[in-house]
DNA sequence: AATGAATGAGCTTTCATTCAT
DNA sequence: AATGAATGAAAGCTCATTCAT
């Protein structure tokens, strides 16, 4: 009896994600207003009406998608990571970057769906600065603002330098995206453009002046 | 004759900037796909069939919106913006920046409408890169190369580095705008938002060695 | 003053003559309904709205057509043919059927859109009926009936008869056009084909008992 | 299973005739052009998006309707009275024509449907001159041939003629309705008419000179 | 009298949603 | 629980008609 309890929800589970991937799929590449859900079911490999026993509607659909792949997975990554070997700073920074930066480069289009939904919601937007953004920038924070008290960096507002650094990265991605081919950030490796954006974080621009 | 003729052609003129206003509205509010023609219509004060006198079809509309407003008017602002005052770096850096985040931060609806649909569309995007982008990074790259060659900057790669730049500002706009009311970067002004980027940009992260 | 009365009387008739060979063109090419007013307005190198100054309506239009090509046009034809020379009985039918085959082979667009709407139209098929039918009808007929009275002409009922004969080269007409380019029809002169069904009609099929 | 399936495909089956039965309806009381859409799906009594489950535009469901009725149906009839019973020639012809007689008085619209249509399509008029013409004039034209041969009937081209017998029929048709109520025709009985024309068709005109 | 931009009713088509199976 | 045919509201778009110029 129990069993079959549990069949129940790991087959609730799997179709569950079956449904949301196969949503982020279609509205990432089409939209939300221009994805449809009979392209949505059939990429998913299930009926149109599976989809409605197991979410309210095409907009409770995208709420769920946002919530699962923002809220849930991003922390659960987070936790992963917070365990991490000492590495001299150029190197931490330069490998977060360059981390980010791929991510960054493979999943634009589910950012940019997420940023516009978001953007519009104000409850997801709520959901997203007090879930995501703020325990994100936590750690980080926390790393500028002791390297500042012991005086390796100088002493800048750690909250708002952070932000610049973190939209530094994402504007970059988006940046490279809309240039498209003609690029000159195409040619170079990830690993290259990761470590000059580090160095110029760490750096400035301006000369030393000894 | 003459006359007649001319009045014409600026009746023309007035409805199509008419449409394109409403059109610009509605898209960035609600994005193209949920946008409907019947909601542009009424905002620019026109009726359905009017606007298909003056455009081909929604998606026309759409590739014109972004045309003007990408392509014209921006480089017409470049135009008039070229001759300038000398100031000294920091405020240089700074203002440009400040004006920067003033205008993505009343605008960035309409950024993430034009993002959207460049990232859908490989002719717009090309389009974008060539006209836009190009242009609108060949002057500031020069003034980083000149920099850089008379040891005022460090010997970064340019073209990197404006885009670094460039995306620190574009994704800035993008964090304040998602993390909302409960953003630490809300209380401040912008003239200080620009001085701390602009400072950040200039001597990086390290504290100097002297 | 009455030049002046003219001269407006001519362009009237001018304009009106415009209209009605764009739309007998537009209406036989596209078929009543798939026609389009600015279709017609253009193919008669006017404006729209000068075709609403001389037709009220698309449909006023149509019936103003019918009954100009219809009513007005083939009686003026036949009156002009009333007074002929003598020939051959077999030379009289075959030259006729040749001038109503090669008629109809250039028009049948016309004559389908015609049929097609004065089959849906009670009152212009009466007026076609009445106006057209039965005095084209009378000269044959009476024709018929004079070679049955005279007994050159086996005792048919001419009403019946004549009505096959037209129509019979309606049908041939249909036919050939329907077959398009593989009929066996195709391949002859419209001169042997009116022979044989000329022929055909004397004799019939039977062979002659003597 | 097996029942549900089959059970299925009989009410995809009634589906699709009783929407093909009202776009004949419609179609062929108003034309292509003029028939809308919304009444057919009214006279079907289904729902419009109904219609487009089972069609992919308002043109397929024409040609499908075509293809149907004028491919599909007369080749199965055809078949069905293939084999017939022996009687002599005049009640042999005269009875064919009746046939086509009472059958185009009754469907007439339905044929000028199908004539303008296929007119205006040179697929169809592809179609239907191979699959329906040709293998509908075969029969016939074999038997004319083969009274040709054996001396019964003049020697007369066989595909011209049969083709002037068969046209005879279709405009025969085509004048009575045109004519409507006013026309000799009308009081006579079917029977009557198709006696008259099969005797017109045998003897023709000629008075016989013995 | 001629024009053609403006109009909006009404078309074809789509698609989120329902519900009998 | 899964299905997908049926639904109809609402979209994009067309075009007959009007009317100020």
């Amino acid at each position: 009896m129990v069993r079959r309890q549990e069949r129940k929800e790991q087959i609730t589970e799997y179709r569950q994600k079956q449904i949301l991937d196969a949503a982020l799929s279609v509205f990432s590449k089409k939209g939300y207003g221009e994805a449809t859900i009979p392209e949505i079911a059939r990429e998913a490999g299930v009926a149109v009406g599976t989809i409605y026993n197991y979410y309210e509607s095409k907009h409770d659909l995208l709420v769920s998608l946002i919530n699962t792949f923002i809220v849930t997975e991003p922390l659960r990554e987070l936790l992963k990571k917070s365990g991490k070997t000492k590495v001299d700073e150029k190197s931490l920074i330069s490998s977060i970057i360059e981390n980010r930066l791929s991510f960054g480069f493979e999943n634009l289009d589910k950012f940019i769906l997420v940023f516009t939904e978001i953007l519009r919601e104000p409850e997801l937007r709520q959901q997203f600065s007090e879930q995501i953004i703020l325990p994100l920038v936590a750690f980080p924070e926390n790393y500028l603002s002791a390297k500042i008290s012991s005086g390796d960096f100088r002493p800048v507002d750690h909250r708002i330098i952070f932000r610049a650094m973190f939209g530094m990265v994402i504007g970059f991605i988006l940046l490279h995206k809309l240039e498209g081919e003609k690029s000159p950030t195409r040619g170079m490796t990830v690993h290259n453009l990761a470590g000059q954006l580090a160095d110029f974080v760490l750096n400035g621009l301006k000369a030393r002046s000894s």
